[in-house]
RNA sequence: GGGCAGUUAGCUCAGCUGGUUAGAGCGUCUGCUUGACGUGCAGAAGGUCAUAGGUCCGAGUCCUAUACUGCCCACCA
């Protein structure tokens, strides 16, 4: 507290006591008699896998939480959980890592209990974090995407979607990839630089002889057709010809197709089933045999002949051999170019054929685009991001995971004819590899044995239905029903494919609603060099020792210091700056408190007498409310900062103090308390704005100097400053003359080297001011015997 | 190749719907130990606003090209 005889600011014990005071008063707990209009948050549930907490965990939560703050002290009821996702790929992948487990060597139930008690560690430290951090969510409502909870929301999705109509299952080509041997989605994959080396190939035609080019020799043995285009004449005589493949023998049909680019490669193009996109769009269009050759192992099968159980790069190297032997192979030369790899392992992904389940997408670009439009995106940019998104979807969403650890699929098959039995909704949630089905006999064929699934559902399937879930959360029914859609979804721009569109997704067909009104969308947290923050690199200094070093203040201060969806370096002098602010914010607090001798604060009664520069501050702040309170309805807590720190910094402590000095060291009486009165108001208003960022130090200002008058148990319970109604005809512009009569005797003082303390003589003014009403307001602020 | 964003002081960035001498913080230099604050205060230096055109009485701000940077999407012939 600012006892002024206790000098510096102790950020390490005063931070610890108000988290403490938070966590036992339960400030932030969700209230669901309240009447006031609610604001939920659909918080993005962190991985629990990250085991290297850094600043861009910080800055995205922090960004989101200041903006939940200032709606509470509007007035706001808000509702904000936290969730932890542990469920699906990325957890298993972290725990196969960190324990070196062959999962094929492992029960799947063990396996199953380190997952989760890793998960429950990194849970625990995020909430650490977080609490550390002045996060101020409700911690009596948080879930994890693998709880009961969220495996029964997520089960009743697929059934509800398997009724409706939008989820199947089918037997198609399908992404897959073959390390973590699952299926994925198109939304998994990432792009990635490689070199390649083309190969040149020969291919026979009775006498003649043609060339293609691949990067791809190993799908050889998939080759269904070569296509030219319609227009190449060099190739004019080949189409409706039939070519021999080199190697394996097999003769495939040229067909023309006008999307071939003749420039590229030899103008030929090779179809095998399936080597990338093109392959799957002419298989499909015109009909192609069907020659799957990959295998889920990521090796060729039977159908690769002699190079039949080879793995796809020892299979390319021996055909390559092969083809040069035979002469086959003409040329060679090295490119770059990108492949699709999976994000979560970096392995190029497959095109595979087998069954899987669908959530229909594709096809439904109208219906995505016009939810885009109904949410409002903050920057308003992000919605192109969106749009660019639906605009390139190409396949429905593949939910089937085939790996361990997540939501299990609520279904079984009947053991004959595969009808799938799903389970009933009050049975929810269900593993079917324990639980039994809700049926004795299937309906279709009558026979008695049935099979659970074990497929899983893929992260996301889940993830997409927390606007829906953390209702259940909330406690009375009338209250669920409010919550949903959600106020805000916050979340990085990266996941705006996923869990946004996602979300959309299945909020339209559940519902058919938009999950959530507002999306806030935050850049990312780099290193210095503007590099993006990883282990590998190892650039970054964990979240624990920063909040320890620096403070909690001081770290959110940084992350106000990119726009929403900016990308922000990290960067010390910022923190350093934040520090000053919040010292700043404490001398100022000691400065009020050894001047509030004589004073009797009674909010809101104006006293009389107040002087020019009283109207002056007050102006000014009614204007900074007005642009904070904008900015920060626009998620623009940048520029909210800004504007704080230039009335705070410039016109406040600067000026505003130095010109009343005089008054408070003078005798008691009209000025003395009329200064004081707008001193203790206008900081309080200052206070409450800074409030939502800097939650610790003007918490420690508040219970020291105005809980007392406010009676409010939290300067975060307390309701944003309302401008200080004032008469006055103060023209700003005639005031800001004298301040410049100040500067200049400011100026004058430091060029003669003269201390700004000790008193001058007699000074004469060049800068024109109104001396009648100014002369001794500067006199006395700037120390000046005769002024002239 | 397509899309989006950016390019303003040595560094990190503000500059809203175009309007007098382009701003802040940090860094640098100079001075001041003022009765809240040396984790401070005051002052100074420092920019042809990426480049080239254009619209306009007037452009950092609008338009068109170009270059570079970052991100997203497509690209395995």
């Amino acid at each position: 507290m600012p006892n002024p005889f206790d000098k510096k600011y102790k950020f390490q014990q005063i931070e610890e006591k108000w988290k403490k005071f938070w966590e036992r008063e339960k400030l932030f707990s969700f209230n669901s008699n309240s009447r006031k209009p609610l604001f939920s948050v659909d918080t993005p549930p962190p991985y629990v896998s990250a085991d290297h907490l850094h600043v861009g965990h910080i800055m995205s939560y922090a960004q989101a939480e200041f903006i939940v703050r200032y709606k509470r002290m509007r007035g706001f009821n808000v509702f904000y959980p936290m969730g932890f996702d542990d469920n699906g790929l990325p957890t298993e992948r972290f725990v196969e890592k960190k324990y070196k487990l062959d999962k094929s060597k492992i029960k799947r139930s063990d396996f199953i209990k380190i997952c989760l008690k890793e998960t429950q560690k990194g849970a625990q430290n995020y909430k650490k974090l977080w609490c550390n951090l002045g996060i101020s969510v409700d911690w009596n409502k948080t879930y994890s995407t693998i709880s009961p909870l969220a495996t029964k929301v997520s089960q009743w999705s697929i059934i509800d979607l398997y009724k409706k109509g939008f989820l199947y299952r089918k037997k198609s080509p399908i992404l897959w990839c073959p390390f973590c041997k699952t299926a994925i989605a198109q939304a998994d994959l990432e792009d990635k630089t490689v070199k390649s080396k083309m190969n040149y190939i020969r291919f026979k035609i009775k006498d003649k002889k043609v060339t293609i080019a691949t990067t791809r020799p190993e799908l050889l043995p998939a080759c269904v057709a070569l296509y030219v285009n319609p227009k190449d004449k060099r190739y004019l005589d080949l189409v409706g010809k039939k070519v021999q493949v080199p190697l394996f023998k097999n003769w495939v049909p040229v067909k023309t197709s006008p999307e071939v680019v003749m420039e590229k490669g030899t103008g030929i193009m090779m179809v095998c089933t399936w080597g990338d996109q093109e392959d799957l769009a002419k298989w499909k269009t015109d009909k192609l045999e069907t020659k799957a050759l990959l295998g889920k192992d990521g090796r060729l099968n039977k159908l690769g002949g002699k190079y039949q159980g080879l793995k796809i790069e020892t299979a390319r190297r021996e055909i390559i051999a092969d083809l040069k032997k035979s002469k086959a192979l003409i040329k060679q030369e090295e490119i770059e170019h990108s492949l699709n790899v999976h994000e979560r392992c970096g392995t190029p992904v497959e095109l595979i054929q087998s069954k899987q389940w669908f959530i229909k997408i594709a096809g439904l670009k109208k219906k995505w685009f016009e939810y885009g439009k109904k949410i409002n995106w903050y920057p308003a940019e992000m919605e192109k991001n969106y749009r660019l998104w639906v605009d390139s979807l190409k396949w429905d969403w593949c939910v089937s995971r085939q790996r361990y650890y997540g939501t299990p699929f609520p279904l079984w098959y009947c053991a004959k004819c595969k009808t799938p039995i799903f389970a009933r909704e009050k049975d929810l949630p269900v593993n079917p590899t324990e639980d039994k089905p809700p049926l004795k006999k299937c309906p279709h064929c009558g026979h008695d044995k049935f099979e659970p699934e074990t497929d899983v559902l893929e992260t996301w399937a889940t993830s997409s239905c927390t606007p829906f879930l953390i209702k259940e959360l909330a406690g009375k029914k009338e209250i669920k029903e409010k919550i949903f859609p959600v106020s805000l979804r916050p979340n990085a721009f990266e996941i705006i494919r996923t869990w946004d569109f996602y979300s959309i997704v299945k909020s339209h067909y559940h519902f058919g609603k938009p999950p959530f009104k507002n999306v806030m969308v935050s850049g990312h947290g780099q290193d210095e060099q503007g590099r993006k923050i990883s282990k590998r690199l190892n650039n970054y200094v964990p979240s624990d020792r920063l909040l320890n070093d620096w403070g909690a203040d001081a770290i959110r201060y940084w992350a106000t210091g990119a726009s929403l969806g900016q990308n922000l370096r990290f960067n010390s002098k910022e923190i350093k700056k934040g520090r000053r602010t919040t010292t700043k914010l404490w001398n100022v607090g000691r400065f009020l408190a050894i001047n509030s001798e004589d004073y009797n604060f009674k909010a809101g009664k104006t006293p009389q007498g107040l002087e020019h520069a009283d109207f002056w501050i007050i102006k000014e702040l009614n204007l900074t409310i007005e642009k904070v309170t904008e900015a920060f309805e626009s998620y623009d807590y940048a520029k909210a900062k800004n504007e704080l720190d230039a009335f705070f910094w410039s016109k406040f402590a600067d000026y505003y103090i130095e010109l009343v000095k005089y008054r408070l060291n003078g005798k008691a009486g009209r000025s003395k308390t009329a200064s004081q009165f707008t001193l203790f108001n206008v900081f309080l208003a200052i206070l409450k704005m800074y409030a939502p960022l800097l939650p610790f130090i003007t918490e420690e200002i508040y219970q020291d100097l105005f809980k007392k008058i406010e009676r409010v148990k939290s300067i975060h319970l307390s309701s944003w400053p309302e401008k200080i109604k004032v008469k006055s005809a103060l023209n700003t512009k005639d005031f800001q003359k004298a301040i410049d009569a100040i500067d200049e005797i400011r100026k004058y003082k430091t060029s003669q080297g003269i201390s700004l303390g000790s008193e001058l003589a007699e000074y004469s003014l060049k800068t024109k001011i109104n001396l009648a009403k100014y002369k001794k307001l500067v006199k006395n602020a700037i120390k000046v015997k005769k002024l002239l």
